[in-house]
DNA sequence: CACCATGTTCCTTG
DNA sequence: CCAAGGAACATGGT
């Protein structure tokens, strides 16, 4: 469940849920996901302390620990991966079939369970480092993505997904905000323009919100349930209306474009992963602008307004 | 059985 | 130095 927006609606839901929770032991059933090596390591730097609060940074969530009062060494970290979980239950009952964590907190356990286990707990004490900014926050303007996206001739979508660049954006809502923005996952990322730029920075933003939206009205205990993800892909969707995918392009090959109507979503592999776009509301922005430099030809295209997140 | 999957990291090749 | 491609991690769903 990994993505900035499904990570941001299980921290808030979490959060008020766990502040000044006692952790009274820890269980590591699967060692592989702790990363001090020892599990004892995390145990010990854990166990008998507090939670201040849980908070969000790129896709890891943060268990800001104290101990009366005053802060711990260490926080611990924690990373979904590809299919982790975290679920708040009643410590009694069966444990999960592919708990990897549980967190004894007394009447109730914090238990983190991962399938595929690619997600990993971990310690950390200063801030996080390696990650660009924030999506969300009000330091996100153009101009902040512009500079991370240029000096790189990788396609945009790549770099969008590259956690130094931006923090949080994830193979699914890459291809969406590119989508919004009407911006050709191919394009090479120094060479969209100031508009292509501007609309891109306010997609990412118009996606990850409305998701985080969506998430919100979820029910409390549906918040981490595998059943109730955001994502319901629409395979085998063939001919009615099937599934509730709330996704503009991705994973709609071959369907319509929900934007134009006309076209056909299209998918293409870019390092590894699928990306899905319309060709037709994606252009590729004209040639790309050589490096040769020597007179100003590039020509500001005044594409017509983002469009307005409505339905 | 084959292929796909929300993520990250490491290695190789051009 | 950069970009691209592949593999690896381990498992479930279609």
């Amino acid at each position: 469940m990994p993505e900035l927006p499904e990570v941001e609606v299980l921290v808030r839901h979490l959060d008020p849920l766990l502040r000044g929770r006692r952790i009274r032991s820890v269980d590591v059933f699967k060692d592989r996901i702790i990363r001090p090596h020892p599990a004892s390591e995390l145990r010990r730097a854990v166990e008998g302390r507090e939670i201040l609060q849980v908070t969000r940074r790129a896709k890891f969530i943060r268990f800001h620990l104290v101990s009366g009062g005053v802060p711990a060494p260490a926080d611990v970290i924690a990373h979904l991966g590809m299919t982790g979980r975290i679920h708040l239950e009643s410590s009694r009952g069966p444990m999960r079939k592919h708990a990897v964590v549980s967190v004894n907190l007394g009447t109730e356990r914090l238990v983190f369970e991962d399938a595929r286990q690619f997600g990993h707990f971990r310690l950390a004490s200063g801030s996080l480092g390696g990650l660009g900014p924030e999506p969300l926050d009000g330091i996100f303007t153009p101009s902040v993505l512009g500079d991370a996206l240029a000096g790189s001739r990788q396609a945009v979508k790549i770099r969008m997904m590259d956690q130094a660049v931006i923090a949080g954006i994830g193979n699914i809502y890459a291809s969406e905000a590119l989508f919004l923005a009407g911006v050709s996952p191919r394009t090479p990322s120094s060479g969209l323009d100031a508009g292509g730029v501007a609309r891109l920075c306010h997609s990412i933003r118009a996606v990850l919100d409305e998701a985080i939206e969506r998430g919100m009205l979820m029910e409390p205990g549906r918040i981490g349930d595998p059943e109730a993800l955001f994502h319901r892909p629409i395979h085998g969707g063939t001919g009615g209306s099937v599934g509730l995918s709330h996704f503009r392009v991705y994973d709609r090959e071959g369907h319509s474009c929900t934007q134009c109507r006309s076209g056909v979503v299209e998918r293409i592999v870019q390092a590894g992963r699928c990306t899905y776009f319309c060709s037709r509301c994606q252009p590729e922005a004209g040639r790309v602008a050589e490096p040769r430099v020597s007179s100003p030809r590039v020509r500001i295209m005044p594409r017509s307004v983002v469009r307005p997140p409505s339905d």
